[in-house]
DNA sequence: TGAAATGTTGGGGCG
DNA sequence: ACGCCCCAACATTTC
C-alpha cells in the first residue's frame, strides 16, 4: 500500500493545496507532517506573535484533518534526518511539499533532494519565479513590465482551477507524533484568528460581502488610510498558506469582472496588484539572493549610516516624538501588524530621518510582524530605502507631518495608539511640540514630560540624508 | 506608492 | 487709471 508524506511548511490549508493533491494522487495513505526545525530556534528573525500564529494554525489544521480521518504528525529535528527516519519507519516512497523560494528553504530543499525522494510542487506564488522573465530570459527588475508584459499575459487561475479540500485523507493510524506545541498563545490584542476557516471567511467578506459594499470596492483609496478598515487583513494567512495566493487571485479577478463602477474595478485591480507585488518580490529574492543582506544597487552599500543606538531604541519603542511614527510602532509591537502606509512612513523615518541602515528595520519588522515574510519584507525595505529593484528614488523622503495630516487627518489613529496625546487639541495632534508652552500648561500636557520632543528636525535630517546618498552615489 | 524650492499668474489693496 | 506690491494658487523643477 503506497504511502506518501505531505510535508507542510507554509501551506497550512486543505483547499487548493497542490502538494496534498499530488500526494493523494499517487498514494493510498498520506502522512501530514510538520517538522519543528531547530534552525528557527536560533534565528534572529523569529517573532513570538508569528510563531504563536503558526502554532495555533497547526492546531486548527489538525482539527480539520481529524474531520477527514487524518491528523497532523509532529516531529522535531533537522528536516533531512527527520524525513529519512520517517521514510524508513513507514515505507513511504515520496515526500510532497509546496516549494518555498526563500534562501534557507531553497538550501534546505536542494540538499534534501540529493538524498531523499522530495517532490516540490507549486503553490506559494501564482506564477513560478522562473516563469516570469523578459524576452531574453533574464529576470525582471521593474514591477510594471513584470506585471503587464508577463504576469498578466500568462494563463491566470480560474475558479475551476481551485482544488477542493479532500473529503477523506487516509493516514496510517499507528504513527507516533509529538504533541503540537501549546505555547506560546497568541496575545488577545492580535487581530488575527489563525486557521484556514477564518482565512476563507475573510476573503469572502473582503471581496463580496453581501450585506454592504465589500471593502475591496474602495480598496484603492482605503488601503492608504491609517485608521479605516481598508485592508484585506489577509497577509498573515497568505504568509502561512492558510489560503492559497491562487484563490485570492481568482477572487480579485472575479471582483474586477463583476465591478459595477470604475472605482470598484480599480479597487479590485489594486488588490490584485498587491498579489503581483508578492510574486514580484519572491522572484527578486529568488533571482538575486544577495539582496537578502545587500542593496540590490551596489552603490548604496556605501551609504555612511549614522546607526545611532539611542535613536534606534526610540524608534522601536514608539518614542520619537513624531506621533504618526510612534502610533504605528506601538501598533506593530502590540498587535504584530500595521497597514501598508504605516510601514512606509516608519521605514522612511528610520532610514531617511534617522539615517539608520535599512537592515536594522527589516530585522525588527521580521521580529514583530505576524505576516513577516523574507521576500516581501526585504522588498518593502529596499523600496523605501531606495536601494532596491524598482525602488523609490533616493530623494523621495516622506514628511512625517504631512503624511500624518494626509492619511489620518482627524488624528483618530494617533489617539488610538497614543493615549498620552488625549489632551492635545486637533490643531497640534500631528506635531505636538508646536503647541505653545502656555497652552501646554493649560492642558496639563508638557512636551518632555508627557511626550518626547522630536528626535530630529525633519528639514535638517532630510538634508543630511540627501548628502549621504549623494556621497554614496559618487563612490561608483 | 513625495516634498521642497522655485517660477508664474492674477486678483486686490493702495497710493 | 496706473504702477506697485503682496500673496494665494497653481505649475514646474529639483532633490
Amino acid at each position: 500500500m503506497p504511502t506518501a508524506v505531505w510535508w507542510i511548511r507554509r501551506d497550512l490549508r486543505l483547499t487548493d493545496n497542490q502538494a496534498l493533491t499530488a500526494a493523494l494522487q499517487v498514494a493510498d495513505q498520506v502522512i501530514p507532517l510538520f517538522i519543528l526545525d531547530p534552525f528557527f530556534d536560533r534565528s534572529p528573525y523569529v517573532a513570538a506573535k508569528r510563531l504563536a500564529f503558526l502554532v495555533r494554525g497547526l492546531h486548527e489544521l489538525d482539527a480539520a484533518l481529524r474531520q477527514r480521518g487524518s491528523r497532523l504528525i509532529i516531529r522535531q529535528g533537522k528536516p533531512v534526518v527527520t524525513l529519512a527516519q520517517l521514510l524508513a519507519e513507514t515505507g513511504a516512497h515520496t515526500i510532497f511539499a509546496e516549494a518555498d523560494y526563500s534562501a534557507y528553504a531553497r538550501r534546505r530543499d536542494n540538499a534534501i533532494t540529493t538524498s531523499l525522494p522530495l517532490k516540490l510542487v507549486d503553490g506559494v506564488v501564482i506564477h513560478h519565479p522562473e516563469s516570469v522573465h523578459k524576452q531574453d530570459g533574464t529576470p525582471y527588475t521593474v514591477f510594471t513590465p513584470f506585471k503587464k508584459n508577463t504576469w498578466l499575459a500568462r494563463p491566470l487561475p480560474r475558479a475551476a482551477d481551485i482544488l477542493p479540500a479532500p473529503m477523506h485523507i487516509p493516514t496510517p493510524p499507528e504513527l507516533a507524533s509529538l504533541p503540537i506545541p501549546s505555547e506560546p498563545d497568541l496575545p488577545p490584542d492580535v487581530p488575527f484568528t489563525p486557521g484556514e476557516a477564518e482565512a476563507q471567511r475573510r476573503l469572502v467578506t473582503f471581496t463580496h460581502s453581501p450585506a454592504r459594499q465589500p471593502v475591496i470596492t474602495h480598496y484603492a483609496e482605503t488601503r492608504n488610510s491609517l485608521h479605516e478598515v481598508g485592508s484585506s487583513y489577509l497577509s498573515p494567512y497568505l504568509r502561512f498558506g492558510m489560503i492559497s495566493a491562487r484563490q485570492a487571485a481568482v477572487a480579485a479577478l472575479q471582483a474586477m469582472a463583476a465591478a459595477q463602477t470604475p472605482d470598484a474595478r480599480q479597487g479590485a485591480e489594486t488588490w490584485l496588484s498587491q498579489l503581483v507585488w508578492r510574486d514580484f518580490y519572491t522572484a527578486v529574492l529568488y533571482n538575486f539572493p544577495y539582496v537578502s543582506n545587500s542593496s540590490f544597487r551596489p552603490a548604496y552599500d556605501h551609504i555612511q549610516w549614522r546607526n545611532n543606538p539611542a535613536n534606534f531604541a526610540a524608534w522601536q519603542a514608539g518614542q520619537t516624538g513624531y506621533p504618526v511614527v510612534d502610533a504605528a510602532m506601538r501598533q506593530l509591537t502590540q498587535t504584530g501588524w500595521m497597514p501598508n502606509r504605516a510601514r512606509m512612513i516608519v521605514a522612511s523615518f528610520l532610514v531617511k530621518d534617522l539615517l539608520i541602515d535599512w537592515r536594522w528595520g527589516e530585522r525588527f519588522f521580521r521580529q514583530h510582524l505576524v505576516d513577516g515574510d523574507p521576500a516581501n519584507n526585504n522588498g518593502g525595505w529596499q523600496w523605501t530605502a531606495g536601494t532596491g529593484t524598482d525602488a523609490a528614488p533616493y530623494f523621495r523622503i516622506f514628511n512625517p507631518i504631512s503624511q500624518s495630516q494626509k492619511f489620518d487627518t482627524d488624528g483618530r489613529y494617533l489617539h488610538r495608539w497614543l493615549p498620552e496625546l488625549a489632551n492635545v487639541p486637533a490643531r497640534y495632534i500631528h506635531a505636538p511640540w508646536q503647541m505653545p508652552p502656555l497652552e501646554q500648561q493649560r492642558r496639563g500636557f508638557l512636551i518632555g514630560r508627557d511626550y518626547p520632543p522630536p528626535l530630529v528636525d525633519h528639514a535638517q535630517a532630510r538634508a543630511r540624508t540627501l548628502a549621504a546618498y549623494r556621497a554614496a552615489r559618487g563612490t561608483t
